[in-house]
DNA sequence: CCCTTTAATGTGCATATGCACAGATGTGAT
DNA sequence: ATCACATCTGTGCATATGCACATTAAAGGG
């Protein structure tokens, strides 16, 4: 008999994931508070800081639906940290670091690196990355394998 | 020289689980899609399925803001998937699943553990428990060993 | 040259998330 | 009795997330 039972949901992957998720986010959002940066807007300043990118092709690195990513400039375009300009080939927009992105980007690297530090200090770098390397394969397995 | 490099980002914690949360999430939600729940309203139902609970001690449960949990039953007490009663003591409420929430529960299960296993197929059995019982330690960690 | 198609940007809606703060209600000290 | 305090509920604001849909501009076909 397949008795539903509140514990089986309880190893939802999805919910264990989005848990721990809140949890993290918040870790590095306070750690990040004095820089007026959030955790969810450095990996697109610190992508953009490697190269130029077209919104697309940001989104898909992100797997993140387009228009949301779109939304997520929005503040940081106003702060003027990063601005689009036309690339020429039809309506393509290429996305550029401001002076004042990289700058920021400099100034909260060693916040994150500390937050980053006493994550690894609970697990160790070793379960860290095996860690990382199994969630990447998940998520390259249901993308695709096109990230 | 501590040259800041975009790839040290791209070892972020917090990037890897938030991006592999959202393609988890996405793949959750599309197989959800024809029973008109998210994976994010699941564990909220299956928690209220076990025992009825305060909103404080519902939030704390899922690590979540307690105005978050606030805004989230919203679309459920609309659905008349879960209702609110007073407790006697002071102002606070308990959450009560309704008899709707408890049907919605059980049809959601079947596609809920589709989704939950062909997640299993990419990792293991093994390799997921492992991951599910490190980021739970990080959690734990985090929030003061509460949870 | 116009019309269709296609690809890119952008909007409207709904939910998810958390912080600062306001509102209401009970408890306890004096 | 009253006032301070603690606790619980709720709002306002800002960002995060994705879907359905609109808009705009370039490319081709006739």
């Amino acid at each position: 008999m397949p008795e539903i039972s509140f514990h089986d949901f309880q190893n939802c992957y999805c919910f264990n994931l989005r848990w721990v998720s809140r949890v993290v986010t918040q870790h590095y959002d306070h750690a990040l508070s004095g820089c007026g940066l959030r955790v969810t807007q450095l990996p697109i300043l610190a992508r953009l800081a490697a190269e130029d990118m077209t919104m697309a092709d940001l989104a898909d690195w992100l797997a993140m639906d387009r228009t949301t990513l779109l939304r997520n400039l929005r503040p940081l375009e106003r702060a003027d940290l990063v601005y689009s300009v036309p690339t020429g080939e039809g309506r393509k927009l290429k996305l550029v670091l401001s002076q004042e992105g990289a700058a920021l980007l400099e100034k909260a690297y060693p916040v994150w690196r500390a937050a980053q530090q006493s994550l690894t200090r609970i697990l160790g770098q070793q379960r860290w990355e095996t860690l990382i390397n199994d969630l990447a394969m998940t998520g390259e397995n249901l993308t695709g394998g096109s990230n």
